[in-house]
DNA sequence: CCCAGGTTATGAATTTTAATCATCAATACA
DNA sequence: TGTATTGATGATTAAAATTCATAACCTGGG
């Protein structure tokens, strides 16, 4: 059983007569006629009967025809919606987050990004937050915020700000009034983290394991705001970007520290296919993402 | 886009290479890859990209692959459904009900008929009542159950059983002892007749009219039930097939009265379309109506 | 580090399939 | 009763799909 099969049923359907329903197929009667005398004979059963000079479907042929109905409405819906991806025109925009904090930022532009193409269908996702990489490569993601990129000329990394980790630390805690503070002050203090592996998190990578620290305790909070409510009040302290502070007006409490010699500047970048770089949208998220920094 | 595109997805899907894949729809992989390079070039749009040696779905890939799924097992399905009607095993047969009476028969023998066909689907219908014929023909109906046939070649009429028609009177009615009537003494009387045109009752056709007798009133009624109620109650007479009175033993208020020298005999008959004769849940029925009788 | 064994892609030849053309047979209508 | 219109059908032609042979590529193991 084919297509052709389907598209027949339903022209006859339409037009009433096999001679008029080769018109709409762009096919002669003759090719009608032979493909579903084919069918029938293959299939073992009778899907109409010529009755006068008119065609009537038996109930096979009834039964086929509603089936068609479906299967034709299907692949002409996915065949217009292929045709609309290949003009770039719609779409589905995965993006992959790889760092608690990277959603945050994203939060500030997901609104007019939303608004710019409300036929793009967007899905933030941070399930690969482990393998973006990979995920990338596999078209599970199209694009991935992140601030740790792998510079190997797989994929497209396009910057979009540049920005500072920061100490955060409650506005009583005995080092806020300090101007720069060293590692090693940090072997007291309670390490607020998000739930990922310490490879993976720069206050370990960057500042405590080169400077031979470990710290008093290592909780690990998933939620941005619990983060800053616990280090406001004096449960811990963490490193964010200090944008991330900027935005938080809401969270008066907390004020940030530099370290003194260890300057913990990060980029972020978009990470796209190489083949995905024209597209539109992609541009359109590059462009805004740089001006927002 | 055609049916093997959708199957070859959904073969890579399964078997994860085009090679594994190839053994699936007994092919080679050059054909697949044929395939779906045309596809890919008539849509404008890539679904796959060899990466390493693998395949890995794009976008519009993965969306393809997923309308396989729903087209493919529509088209599967509906497969399977035509080879068990193509073997008999499966189907839908409706019946269409010509006269009230018929149906009130047939309710005797639907219940052993559904338990010895399960897997067939049953619809019995009056929809057709007044061209049962024409329905028949249009597979529209599969069976009427009739005792006005007309017997032009088009049709197999399959006679099921005999009967006559009966007139039906109050136990106290004033005609109640009589061993026959004459048609002439339902002129004081009022009829209850099923709701349809004279021309097609008995009652006027091979009665009244005849005789030229107009009755009293003339009341018409859709339920037999009903009907006999109003005839032990003495509302009126009614003419009806003789053994739909010996069924009602839930109804001893009245009798039945033939008409002197004016024999009633009709031949109930099933009729279907001359190539469904041999279809085993027909012949059944052929069977079973008339041990029945 | 290269090679064996695996993958998909591709061009040309072949085979298979589908479409057409030219009819026929049946039917409906003037 | 002829004429026009319907679908069916067999032979021919045209098109499409499949295969074969092979290239190009990747991966893992000695």
């Amino acid at each position: 059983m084919e297509l052709i099969h389907f598209r027949i049923l339903l022209a006859l359907k339409r037009r009433g007569t096999l001679n008029s329903a080769s018109e709409l197929l762009h096919l002669t009667q003759s090719a009608l006629s032979h493909q579903m005398k084919n069918l029938e004979q293959r299939l073992g059963i009778i899907l109409w009967r010529k009755q006068g000079r008119t065609l009537v479907l038996t109930q096979a042929g009834q039964y086929l025809s509603d089936v068609a109905e479906s299967v034709i409405a299907t692949v002409d819906s996915a065949e217009q919606h292929l045709a609309l991806l290949a003009a770039g025109k719609t779409g589905k925009l995965i993006i992959g987050i790889d760092c608690h904090a990277c959603y945050e930022w994203f939060r500030t532009i997901l609104q007019p990004y939303l608004q710019t193409w409300p036929e793009l269908a967007i899905e933030v996702t941070s399930r690969y937050r482990f393998n973006s990489f990979e995920a990338i490569q596999q078209y599970k993601l199209d694009a991935v915020l992140t601030s740790d990129p792998v510079f190997n000329g797989v994929l497209h990394y396009q910057p979009l700000f540049d920005f500072e980790l920061v100490l955060i630390v409650a506005k009583q805690h005995r080092l806020a009034e300090r101007q720069f503070i060293e590692p090693s002050e940090l072997q007291e203090e309670t390490i607020l983290t998000y739930p990922v592996e310490r490879e993976r998190l720069d206050m370990f990578r960057k500042v405590l394991q080169p400077a031979g620290v470990e710290p008093l305790a290592h909780i690990t909070v998933e939620e941005t705001d619990i983060m800053l409510q616990l280090a406001a009040s004096q449960r811990g302290v963490c490193l964010l970007p200090e944008w991330l502070l900027a935005d938080k007006v809401k969270n008066p409490d907390v004020i940030s520290l530099r370290f003194k010699d260890l300057p913990l500047a990060k980029t972020m970048y978009l990470a796209t296919r190489h083949e995905d770089v024209q597209l539109e949208y992609i541009q359109w998220l590059i462009e805004h993402a740089q001006s927002k920094a």
